[in-house]
DNA sequence: ACTGGGCTATGGTCGGACCATAAAACGGTA
DNA sequence: TACCGTTTTATGGTCCGACCATAGCCCAGT
């Protein structure tokens, strides 16, 4: 015997989110294109405005879709391709509730950041590259707060995938990092004293990295990528283990 | 002088929101919980009925909570796990709009898939690898429709991804192969009276790719799936590029 | 030609009524 | 007491109509 899941006709947002993907994805509706609207698309749609309106959420939670109140060309709904943000969230909420391991998350950096260097060290251009080392520059700075320290780590990495030429890896690169910012924040601070030093091995393993990848060293630069993010997160993961510690 | 992005404030759908993601983030929102019904959650934060609900729809796009009607301790709007059909809409619509390449998507396929096969060959058990036997089994029979062949390849691999261990990255690799089903279906159509030629060789790869993951043998695992991958995705590449062709 | 004040198109919010669903409470009968 | 059908009620889902907020547009007056 099959298994029966219930059926759940209705719900009239989702229908109306149906005939818009179905829209998307037949290509009627293309990125720049606004939509009619509310009050305009909810009876043509023959639905309510508020059934729309959560339609429309939903897009725009996505990052396909951005509403703009007021007058002129550039106001209403229009679709958009503004993935980052939405993955970003997508993935916090969900390492926050759990539904991934610091583990698994941790591998996923190594494998998606691996490619990414290797990809760099191929083909990054000079430009992006000086823009990775400004960032760089700005990290010496021993008196900097943890905090700051945190984001520009982020975005060396971040700037290393962008520069790696593939859109995809980079973003799902960008949202796996930010889902465990908080983490890695917290873990850098309880280092207390320490700090200093931490910082300071971290400033130097990021310059390897950078000099592997301007060298165009893509294997090496994939190796010591690997290691800087097990070693980091791996104290991150065996904190977890033992809190006090 | 900095630059000034508008302040944007309000949006109450949005301050809902973060104030319901502090307390995921928090911990004092953790998967299985109930919130309080929609009547009362409304007024406790000082918003109406229609802005609450715009952001329990957000939640429920990201995957992280289900509302069911009715009554007794399963209904009303309770936190979950459930990130999959989550971020497989998000990529699926993404791809339609152009952005992410097939390039980048394949080269992404690539790089989880390495990965997953290399992880599996280490740690599978064989009850799953008998699972991903038995689907292969149904992908031999020659009249299968090209559909059904599409969706049984996609649980293959989605399936040796799981047993990999990686919750994280099986739910990207799902995500992602989903995000191009059409184009792959579409493809595979196309291939019209050689397609039975075109399937036994995709089957004969998969037999390899199971053989060698039985085998523990990681390495030639990663690489023969990525040829298979680049082999397929390939000539849908290809494809895109001289559509008539 | 400029400038300022109203106009209007558009999304955002609100409150309240009503519908749909599913469990729980009830009550009657064997 | 055990069962079965009916009613109640808690809950999300939908709709409507009003009003607010925003930002380009239009036009009158200088």
């Amino acid at each position: 015997m099959a298994e029966w899941r219930p059926v759940r006709q209705s719900r009239t947002h989702e229908l109306v989110l149906e005939s818009i993907e179905e829209q998307v994805l037949a290509g009627q509706l293309k990125a720049g294109d606004r939509l009619p609207p509310e009050r305009e698309l909810a009876p043509a749609l023959g639905v309510s405005r508020s059934a729309l309106r959560e339609a429309l959420r939903v897009m725009e939670t996505i990052g396909v879709l951005v509403a703009t109140a007021g007058r002129g060309p550039d106001a209403g709904a229009r679709m958009v391709q503004n993935p980052d943000s939405a993955l970003g969230r997508l993935l916090r909420l969900h390492v926050a509730l759990g539904s991934y391991s610091l583990e698994d998350v941790m591998e996923s950096r190594v494998v998606l950041e691996r490619s990414s260097f290797e990809a760099a060290a191929r083909s990054a251009s000079e430009e992006e590259l000086d823009e990775a080392a400004a960032v760089l520059e700005r990290m010496q700075d021993p008196a900097l707060p943890v905090g700051e320290f945190n984001d520009l780590d982020t975005r060396f990495h971040v700037h290393i995938a962008r520069s790696s030429g593939n859109e995809l890896i980079s973003t799902l690169t960008s949202a796996v990092r930010e889902s465990v910012r908080t983490l890695i924040l917290e873990a850098e601070e309880a280092t207390g004293e320490d700090w200093p030093e931490t910082a300071r091995a971290l400033n130097e393993e990021h310059t390897e990295l950078l000099r592997l990848v301007r060298a165009g060293d893509g294997p090496r630069a994939a190796d010591l990528v690997e290691r800087h993010i097990r070693g980091f997160h791996g104290t991150l993961v065996d904190d977890a283990a033992t809190p006090t510690a």
